[in-house]
DNA sequence: TGCTTGTATTATGCATACAAAATGAACCTA
DNA sequence: TAGGTTCATTTTGTATGCATAATACAAGCA
């Protein structure tokens, strides 16, 4: 007999039978959304006392999950002097969006080819989400659902190597990207960019499309560039 | 009077005061270069005791660099079954062309534009280099020349964020390619792409040397993948 | 005060210890 | 023989301990 009265308040963690999660993947996840969602903003000592202490961890798989997100860029290691999340230099940054423009465009143009149109069609129903958030003036809900259609998008091209970089280099700037949209010019144009880029893809024009995409980072660039020369202490999400 | 009879032999450690090696990071310079060159061919379980035994550490600097060198796609994590070398499917050794491709079409972009006339002299030596390798017949230090070629044309790039994925990508590659010269007929075509992107590159025609390094770069994965349909164990450099 | 120097404290890097999971061999059973 | 079961061994995952480097801080001195 199988008493499972409390089963319920874990199913979601237990019902999925893959493979058994290590500590350290968890603190990983844990300390990369917390960098990403600007808890842990750029420079942040990492004292890993503290830190274990905090995520229930010893700090044994906590080295490790540094280890990990060292190799990812989003921390920095100082040897003997503990770690810090990654600063973020305005080099760094151009470098970084440089490299996701050229990631994104081969994704858009490998989407036109391969994507299902249902996958198509899932990328409008999110980019109509993503307008009424604009429509609403919702700054936070409006990126969150830009930030997917990014990321489907990526995802589309059907190239996990590809997507899972593009991850990676988003993980590091997507906290200056969601401040660069402030302004609200620029975040009009945003939308019309988007709607363009949704046109060539329904058309599966990837020449198009691929430029759209190019252009697009290019402009964001800009903006988080310019954000970053004047603040240096970005708001939360 | 300074009589810095033995300085020298100090100078060179002290001199430069860059930080203190981790064992960590040596253990993952070992790894990756042992996985790069085949000595742990694709698949090979890690064992923890023989290899920290066998790179003189402890098995916790030892499983940093496996985390390490898992977020770099070389190693496999298998919970509580321990880390394997990341075998190489075609699938994704095909994403990962696509990538690359994608990657060093920018970096020969960016090359055209920032590269000094000194790092191109530079890039045309090692050509040549590579060229007495081929007319000697010399597979291993003509691939050798040839990487060195593709490494420093990305380097050209001024793009430290795109050189580092470059390198990472092609280390999970890099034994494929190595292999996939062996047929001569190729192995001459190769030649002459290198030649074109060479000219392409001196005469800092970005369009073209784009171009001519997304052929390439498919070239060679038909052969890559022809040559990992029929052998499955791979020579050795 | 401003600066150095010496010392106490803390944090990091690495090694080791221990618990839990996986592996494998011997044995049984059909 | 094929397949399963049990138990010892091995291996992994995590926690802890210890040595050393870094830091903070107070005393001493100009």
């Amino acid at each position: 007999m199988n008493l499972d009265l409390e089963a319920p308040a874990f199913s979601d963690t237990l019902a999925e039978n893959d493979p058994p999660r290590l500590l350290h993947e968890a603190v990983v996840d844990r300390l990369r959304d917390m960098i990403v969602h600007g808890v842990l903003e750029p420079g942040t000592k990492l004292n890993e006392r503290v830190l274990s202490a905090q995520l229930g961890a010893s700090r044994t798989p906590l080295r490790e999950a540094l280890k990990y997100l060292a190799s990812e860029g989003l921390v920095e290691l100082l040897p003997n002097r503990g770690a810090i999340v990654a600063p973020l230099d305005r080099g760094r940054v151009k470098q970084i969006f440089a490299v996701m423009g050229a990631l994104e465009a081969l994704a858009g143009e490998l989407a036109c080819r391969n994507a299902s149109d249902d996958a198509i069609n899932e990328i409008r129903a999110l980019h109509y989400q993503m307008l009424s958030h604009h429509a609403r003036g919702d700054l936070a809900e409006y990126f969150r659902f830009n930030q997917e259609i990014h990321l489907k998008l990526v995802e589309l091209s059907g190239n996990e190597v590809l997507a899972s970089m593009y991850r990676g280099l988003n993980a590091n700037v997507r906290r200056a990207r969601y401040i660069a949209n402030l302004s609200q010019e620029r975040w009009n144009n945003a939308i019309k960019e988007h709607q363009q880029m949704l046109d060539a893809l329904v058309a599966r024009d990837g020449a198009r499309l691929q430029k759209l995409l190019s252009d697009h980072l290019a402009n964001k660039l800009v903006l988080v560039m310019e954000v970053l020369e004047t603040a240096e202490k970005l708001p939360q999400p």
